[in-house]
DNA sequence: CAATAAAACTGAGCGCACTCAGTTTTCTCG
DNA sequence: CGAGAAAACTGAGTGCGCTCAGTTTTATTG
């Protein structure tokens, strides 16, 4: 029973890599010749594991891109993952929690990369926008896909996967606090400004303008216009 | 030629009354004794095709309420219209538009409602809070089957249905409108307020909040409270 | 090591949204 | 009215997302 919930425990985190501390010890023994010692040894089904998982996402994500997404059957995302259909849905609750699953991939990274970029001198507008910027050049890449994934994101059919997309917003929202903070300090802003509120209604106008523009309501030119006069307040 | 091109563009209105003018003198004639002078007749077809759309509506309506969006299949919708599983598809291009289908049926009527129930001499915060919440209470009846249904009108999958869909959100808005234009004679503003921005403000909070809401991100009290705080700048 | 348990995987099969070739109904016009 | 055309309808069939009973792989324990 205690291995069980260990196990399942370590299964819902799917960052496995801490097993039973006895095994670990033996297994420590036995590959002190291989590795290094600071090194955490890896279970090979916790090591299956992640390799599979890669493999499903960056199948997924090649196929999603070259055919579209409901073009790619789960079928094909399965054969080019090298797996059976039927362990895909181990991996992703549906289809659509895939494609979010291939996003939540590459988001952190995205958001990192985006904020570096941002030239510190700039007025305080203009890194806003410029970092709102770097995520609208990543969704014109594919803007079906995008509209797919937003409607997926804004709308969740499986609750497990909130968690990890508030992580998201909130690391979002906190990059802009931090561009805040910066104005704050040169005396950009009025001293009376409530930063947190003002970055969640920042992002909340970037948001609601990039569902207008991926649903096709308006052209990208027309969206970037008008957040541009939006947050201009 | 000619005749089918009519037809095609009937057919795309789906509001087809206007028959040929030939036929519809012919029918006038023969239905004289039946039908006041004024009406306007209709053929066989468009009353056929309008019987069935409306039995198609009340079922859908009527079985998505009861078992839930998902859980009703198409096969269910068309029996209780009594019509075959084909046939559906020739009224909605999906089962999602079905949905959208029923809602954008029932949706003006309920604006106009809302609109009227609304105390003229109250503060106009209140009045605009009023008619939001008139649509909170609608889409309260039965949240998951709003939420897949904003998520629908959201996120558009045919494109067909944008203009009807416009149509609604402009109708919302012009009620809006109308409330500030009250407020406004009453010297309630300030004399320089854009009153079509400003509603079109009111109503993108409103959305998004409600948006928030039915994703199931914040209690309905939490929703409400938050969207009178925004409103209130 | 063998025995046992648990976890991970598999693909045939199922249900459902949607299609389309063939049929029926309605309209048009001499 | 009757023949021919157009529109409307139909339901068997299709493809795809997803499930689950059975199998294989990995870990644990004596």
């Amino acid at each position: 029973m205690r291995v069980k919930l260990r196990f399942e425990f370590i299964r819902l985190c799917t960052e496995a890599i801490v097993v039973n501390p006895q095994a670990k010890a033996r297994r420590r023994a036995a590959d002190a010749a291989s590795i290094s010692a600071g090194e955490l040894p890896e279970g090979k089904r916790a090591r299956n594991k992640r390799e599979k998982r890669d493999r499903i996402v960056t199948a997924a994500h090649r196929l999603f891109r070259k055919h579209g997404y409901s073009e790619t059957t789960t079928q094909q995302i399965a054969e080019a993952a090298d797996i059976g259909s039927g362990t895909l849905f181990l991996y992703a609750k549906s289809k659509e929690d895939l494609l979010i699953l291939v996003f939540t991939t590459e988001m952190h990274a995205l958001i990192e990369r985006a904020f570096k970029g941002i030239d510190v001198d700039a007025d305080l507008l203009d890194q806003v926008l410029a970092l709102f910027q770097r995520f609208i050049a990543y969704h014109a890449r594919d803007v079906a896909l995008a509209h797919q994934l937003i409607r997926e994101i804004t709308f969740l059919r499986h609750p497990e996967r909130a968690t990890e997309l508030r992580a998201i917003t909130r690391a979002i929202i906190d990059k802009l606090v931090l561009l805040l903070e910066r104005a704050f300090a040169q005396n950009a802003l009025s001293s009376d400004t409530n930063l947190t509120l003002l970055a969640n209604c920042l992002f909340s106008i970037y948001y609601q303008q990039l569902q207008t523009w991926l649903s096709g309501y308006v052209s990208r030119r027309r969206f970037e216009r008008t957040l541009e006069d939006m947050l201009r307040y």
